[in-house]
RNA sequence: GACUUGGUAGCUCAGCUGGUUAGAGCAUCUCACUUUUAAUGAGAGGGUCCUGGGUUCGAGUCCCAGCCAGGUCACCA
């Protein structure tokens, strides 16, 4: 392996501290009893402190020497004095291992004594200090002006998000915006556990990939000796929890699809579905903009927040469009008046692609998806989809055409799907034949016949309405950021060659 | 998958119409320095120029192929 020679003079320094008798990779738990953050909001001179961490940088002047000590909250300044540290006549605690055996980047434990130095800096006076775990690698070299300018930051995104311990460790921001996701899902599930709804796990491998049309990926089950898919979605697993009895019940779930890559997709992903027994989509829309209004705020502190430069209001309540109406607002075709040939040449009329695989549902969703989804930046449902886009959804109690469906649409993307779910078992059982029809035409995202949940619903599942909720897709609204990398902690890469 | 931009030191980047020994800042090493904070001053070392071919007297630079990434589009409920 060839070594860098940053990279040779820190291994040299890991013998010379062996040599030194100091194991460099110590097992004994270090005691800590103070954290950085926490230590300076309420920062008091005197208190005796044990400290761990990274240490981030280092300035010595002579016999005196200053250092950051990175932990998880943040970090903060210890002050190193020779004579303190090592107080009988042999210095080499000072001299070698802390001024030239240590390297940015290592662990070390410190003990001390908190003063404010002469700047007016809250610090740490280092009394004694420990090798916790010394770093071959160095790390990249940011650094941060008084104005807050960042320099030579950590900042190709390949590499941030191949070796993301780096881009953790240097960027402090990257930090903020996954402990933003957590809080983000916590709130959530302490919202659902107050309401009493069971989170629950249902299968990811599964052997029909159902409750959503997409390419899923497939594996190979050995002792069964069958086929078996990564989920697509849970959703018909969960509609059987409500046939079970359950009233309401959630899952945070990883779903995988098999499909193209870019800023707003990535093969695995998280969505949350929630199912509630006797409700409709109307109680679930009041449900939503109350959940994220209360996400918004206590993420954020309030419920307007600002991403890639636009205000994005999340105070309800939000506005509802009919599929219907937002068609005809931004392209002036009613989908009501026109029959499937009708839709397919209003299509060619507005530039959209069409092929014979499509069914009317579809085209609608072309129209919708190329003229109108873009342009709802603040939230708002989209009502009332097309039945044949919706074989999961109850036929509308107004209108046969449509189905009780919205999705919620933020800054042009879709975040949330929800439905008045189909409860009705000889319906749901014609919805999945029409599927396979498509499916006949070419359709290859058509959905199969899943014969045991039929089996369910005939069982009875009470009205109940469903959702999803694209977390990823929040977590980026929440924490202005337009590509789902940022916040994955491990987004997908093709392999790296070592 | 298509188009496009890029890949040069640990990090961030410069390197012109091809031309001596490939540069800078930070980082690293040596020396000095007992309250600094992008510490400072003086000196030094560090390169598979993404990979493989080709053109040429000569390639980081031009050509071809490939790999990886970003962006845009396509696909994607």
């Amino acid at each position: 392996m060839i070594r860098s020679e940053q990279e040779q003079i820190r291994l040299a320094s890991l013998q010379q501290l062996k040599d030194l008798g100091i194991n460099p990779y110590p097992a004994e738990e270090f005691v800590v009893t103070h954290r950085s953050k926490s230590l300076k909001d309420d920062f008091k001179p005197g208190v005796k402190v044990s400290m761990a961490g990274r240490m981030m940088s280092r300035r010595i002047m002579g016999k005196a020497s200053f250092a950051e000590l990175q932990d998880a909250e943040g970090t903060i300044q210890l002050y190193l004095n020779r004579d303190e540290i090592c107080e009988g006549e042999d210095k080499t605690m000072y001299n070698a291992v802390f001024k030239k055996l240590l390297d940015r980047g290592d662990f070390i434990g410190i003990e001390g004594e908190t003063f404010v130095t002469k700047v007016g800096e809250p610090s740490v006076k280092v009394s004694g200090f420990k090798v916790l775990s010394k770093a071959i690698r160095p790390l990249p070299a940011v650094k941060t002006d008084e104005d807050g300018n960042v320099h030579d930051a950590f900042s190709d995104p390949e590499l941030r998000y191949r070796m993301r311990y780096v881009d953790l460790c240097v960027n402090e921001k990257v930090k903020e915006t996954f402990v933003a996701r957590s809080n983000i899902i916590r709130t959530i599930r302490e919202a659902f556990d107050k309401e009493g709804w069971l989170e629950v796990d249902t299968p990811v491998l599964q052997a029909i990939p159902g409750g959503a049309a997409a390419r899923p990926f497939e594996t190979h089950h050995n002792a069964l000796d069958m086929p078996l898919y990564l989920r697509i979605a849970n959703e018909l697993y969960l509609k059987r929890l409500i046939v079970g009895g359950f009233e309401g019940v959630y899952e945070f779930s990883r779903n995988f699809r098999n499909e193209g890559m870019d800023r707003t997709h990535n093969p695995e992903f998280t969505v949350l579905e929630l199912y509630v027994a006797y409700k409709d989509y109307n109680w679930m829309m009041k449900a939503m903009e109350n959940l994220l209004g209360n996400v918004a705020a206590s993420v954020h502190g309030k419920t307007v927040v600002t991403l890639a430069g636009k205000e994005i209001d999340f105070t309800p309540p939000y506005a509802r469009v009919t599929m219907r109406d937002a068609i005809l607002e931004h392209t002036n075709v009613d989908i009501d008046a026109l029959d499937e040939d009708g839709l397919r040449e209003a299509c060619k009329t507005l530039n959209i692609d069409t092929d014979p695989s499509m069914g009317k549902g579809k085209l609608i969703d072309e129209m919708f998806g190329e003229k109108c989804e873009h342009l709802y930046i603040q939230p708002t449902f989209i009502t009332d989809y097309p039945v044949d886009m919706s074989p999961l959804t109850k036929i509308h109690r107004d209108n046969p055409n449509y189905t009780e469906r919205f999705e919620l649409m933020i800054n042009g993307t879709e975040v949330a799907n929800a439905y008045s779910e189909l409860n009705d078992p000889i319906d749901q059982r014609e919805r999945f034949e029409a599927q396979v029809e498509l499916g006949k035409r070419g359709d290859d995202e058509a959905m199969f016949i899943d014969q045991d949940f039929l089996r369910a619903l005939e069982y009875g599942m009470p009205p109940t309405s469903g959702v999803g909720i694209g977390i990823d897709r929040l977590v980026m609204m929440l924490t202005d950021q337009t590509s789902i990398q940022e916040v994955l902690l491990f987004p997908q890469m093709r392999p790296e060659q070592f």
